[in-house]
DNA sequence: AAAATGGTTCAAATGTTTTTGAACTATTTA
DNA sequence: TAAATAGTTCAAAAACATTTGAACCATTTT
């Protein structure tokens, strides 16, 4: 009864759940250029150890592109799947 | 930074981020009409107590509507929530 | 080369959600 | 009227998610 698909949907709907990762959504999608992990941390206050795991969270759940240059992680929003996702998962359920 | 409609929003994320309730929320998707509480309960094999549960965060979540006659309580889902919410929330973030 | 910076990882502590069982209310059936 | 049925509520237990601090790695700056 509970499958692949229905993991990450799952995956989606708790990232998408919490207040911490609600705020740093909101943060990419006004900044629509990617930005390092540090500014969104800095911005939010957020630990950057909380930061990472937040971070790492919305990747999974391709909610975030994300992109190691050296030392720093910058990242974006995927709309891509927050909008289709959604919509795809509303037809199909 | 986190207002009511955010609060609300998470309400609904969190209500769909979990197995039993989104399994819940198929069921009520698929039978289109109003169902018994117990119906679903026997169907998905969810005690009473914690179907108990899990229906009432739907409830607060606007994800379904509910209703009592006598001893029985009949609920269905309540798309526009679902449908408008989600799309609504994409467009305002 | 040393110190600073940006991130990650780990384990422990804390906090939140979910499940369970017992006790309960209200209604229906025998 | 007694027993059964449909749900709710409560508190405790179990499970899961989040935060914290220390230690770490790699890169950049001094």
């Amino acid at each position: 009864m509970m499958n692949t698909k229905d993991a990450n949907q799952i995956a989606i709907f708790k990232a998408l759940s919490d207040p911490v990762r609600l705020e740093i959504i909101k943060y990419l999608k006004h900044t629509e250029h990617e930005v390092s992990c540090g500014e969104v941390g800095k911005a939010l206050n957020i630990s950057k150890t909380s930061g990472s795991y937040h971070f790492k969270l919305l990747q999974e759940a391709g909610l975030i592109n994300a992109r190691k240059e050296a030392r720093e992680k910058y990242v974006s929003l995927n709309p891509a799947t927050f909008d289709k996702f959604i919509t795809k998962y509303y037809k199909n359920i």
